[in-house]
DNA sequence: AAAATAAATTTACTGTCTGAAGTAAATAAT
DNA sequence: ATTATTTACTTCAGACAGTAAATTTATTTT
């Protein structure tokens, strides 16, 4: 009946290439260039005739495009290593992505540090580096002059220019307008309405594009972590607050106006406990860290000294030791995840739920079937189980997300129809 | 700030033509054939002129496919009635659908009855009949008897055969996977994953489409109801359960695959009130009309006799007439209205939330701003405001929306590219 | 009647992709 | 060794969707 099942892992599956692996054939009418183009660089290396059958398209087609692309640099022939001789006919030639065709900027600002890496077309980190970053509530000219002090001190390590750069992506907290590129609001910015990505754009004549955080971490699930065998997931973050993305089809999800998909502030008590929003009720106000630091206030002896980090490591630590205070926190707060993630499969019925964040470190949810308990939670126990993953990530991946957006665009670029 | 309002009126808007209003250029890739088509439909007579700028597309383009759709009799010059002769230059020649160039049928099936439509392409209903239906869950060989049933009888009525139809839609209460055409449960049914749509479709050589109600509702609301001029909303459903339909960039969004948007079942309180579906804190236990029948039971001497609907009427008019305890029912009721409204703003982030459903007709609704209230409860209440209405519906909109099903699925074959 | 204007049509052309025929390079069978 | 078979890849004519520009048509204004 249900199959549901946690699992921990990390980012970096082990699996050749990068970016989504789409299913034959696509579902959506991008060009056959990009198609072919973004089959090669999910699976590593390829052949012509595997392409032209895994999009089911004719070989001519693949033959013509392939060309383009070689002539373009943007692929290559290359010899494959572990080629099986015992097949007779001739053998197939392995198409594969020339790495230094093109090259990205990943940056992610956040309220103590920022981080930014560099990568190729193919997501390979070249450069990375993180500033801290201390002033909340900046205007913007100051966030504008830190990032470009990340950019140059990044190509500054890479021993590039920035004209060699094709993109640039940005993940920013707060309330995000991809398509404008535009931040309604960000804990980062004194401003509001701010066209981040315009004025980027006009400082370092490279393309910009920008998403909130909890995006760019379900994009760094897609391109580099466990999304990219499934077309349809989630993702639930829980760190300082509680987020939440979906990717459908391969692509990320945005609500009807770009600004939906905020699981933190769903209510899911009335007249409950109040959340720093200032309203009553919401899910974050019940998981998110800083909820739970608030509990261990009050309840333990845990005043509010050291990072939310530390905090959250000493509250870990109580309730390994046997505190029944701290041992109830948790409790507590992993009803309420299960509850988020029944939520999410009753809405929105994706075959697996990413939890990824901070605090399910200390939290010992390792113990808990998360996926059966929130399977316990939704209609129809017998159908379609929802699959759930924990993932804790290292502090790149917000930066890897934003390098995915930077690489999604450059890809549409470089593949566009009649170059 | 708030720019929200809630609003209050009937099917069918008095707006020519029917169907979606495509804005111009439509963001999907479409054939131009069949954006063609539904643009002539949505807006009743277009001139070629209008319709090459409209979409942004060649008016040799317009020229060609207008021929072609003359050719296959689906569109037809017509004298415009309403023309202004004060312009100069060529007039204009207006488009218009040919209303019998092909005819549909939509069913819904319920539990206390099941109604039937005949329409033509335009969606204009030809005939309609309503068969009672008692016994609950039968064997998928009655409810097969029960739908040819119905088709004869409509067809007798509207003197027409069934090779003259080209679609047949279905409507059914329980989960309905759209894509198989499966039911893989149903109130109505005593089986469980039953090819429905395949199994009609071979009985009457007809192609048969399929959907659940709630999402037959919403496209009821797309078609011919307050979404025509909307791309993006939400339908939220209140009846003897609650239920929701999205509708994104002009289609229906079913989940990732194809079973989410199950809003009733959401969890707003844990170990919260005993839901018919056997979990607790479910929205549907605090707002849908079979609890607030188990509340007034137990509060009022509103003892189950007679139907739900009935009972409902009596609630009502004992709240209006000052029951202070039928009061209290509607008000918590109306806070979970509320609740859920919210948690779909958030999530979901719509321009427009319909509500829809019969107990709306006898809660004092009318006197409270839900869009107000619903902002009141959501994040950052200075942006993107959505707005609220209330839509009574009467007893064919089922039955509208299951023919919508089968209008669109028709369009599609009839515009279908290389005829 | 001539000029102006707008709608619709025709024509030549472009880009994308397919399908069929042909070429290339390997193994298996004789 | 030679031939057959198999598979990979290439070439090329053509279908098809769509555009842009020139042309024709129908009407009003001057």
């Amino acid at each position: 009946m249900s199959e549901s099942k946690s699992t921990l892992y990390d980012v970096g599956d082990g699996m050749a290439g990068c970016g989504p692996i789409f299913p034959e054939g696509g579902f959506e009418k991008n060009s056959l260039r990009k198609q072919v183009f973004e089959h090669v660089r999910g699976n590593g290396s390829v052949a012509r005739s595997d392409i032209a059958r895994a999009l089911s398209i004719s070989a001519g087609s693949v033959t013509g495009i392939a060309a383009e692309l070689i002539a373009a640099g943007l692929i290559q022939e290359i010899e494959d290593p572990d080629r099986e001789i015992t097949v007779r006919g001739r053998p197939p030639v392995a198409l594969a992505i020339v790495p230094d065709s093109f090259h990205v900027i990943g940056i992610h600002l956040a309220n103590e540090r920022h981080s930014a890496i560099l990568t190729d077309s193919i997501g390979t980190v070249l450069a990375e580096t993180t500033h801290s970053a201390c002033a909340p509530k900046r205007p913007v000219s100051d966030l504008i002059d830190e990032i470009i002090l990340l950019v140059t001190d990044l190509l500054k390590i890479a021993g590039m220019a920035l004209n060699q750069i094709s993109a640039i992506g940005i993940g920013i907290a707060g309330l995000v307008d991809h398509t404008t590129g535009t931040v309604a609001w960000s804990p980062l910015l004194s401003e509001a309405n701010v066209k981040l990505a315009g004025t980027i754009e006009a400082r370092t004549g490279t393309p910009v594009f920008i998403d909130n955080d909890a995006n760019i971490v379900t994009l760094a699930e897609l391109w580099f972590g466990g999304g990219r065998t499934n077309s349809n997931f989630a993702v639930m973050t829980v760190e300082h607050g509680v987020g939440m993305g979906l990717v459908l089809n391969n692509r990320l999800f945005r609500g009807a106006r770009g600004m939906g998909l905020e699981l933190g502030h769903t209510k899911v008590q009335i007249g409950g406990a109040l959340c720093r929003c200032g309203q009553r009720g919401c899910l974050e106000a019940y998981l998110a860290d800083y909820a739970l630091i608030k509990e261990a206030a009050s309840a333990l002896d845990l005043t509010a000294i050291g990072t939310e980090k530390n905090t959250m490591e000493r509250l870990s630590a109580a309730s390994k030791s046997g505190d029944p205070a701290a041992q109830a926190i948790f409790e507590n707060a992993a009803k309420y995840l299960i509850l988020g993630l029944a939520n999410i499969v009753q809405l929105f019925d994706p075959g697996l739920i990413i939890v990824s964040g901070g605090h399910i470190r200390y939290d010992n949810l390792d113990n808990i079937d998360l996926g059966a308990e929130a399977h316990k939670l939704t209609l129809n126990s017998n159908i379609n189980a929802c699959e759930v993953a924990l993932h804790a990530w290292d502090g790149l991946v917000w930066a890897r997300g934003a390098s995915a957006l930077a690489l999604s665009a450059a890809t549409d670029y470089f593949t566009r129809e009649s170059r």
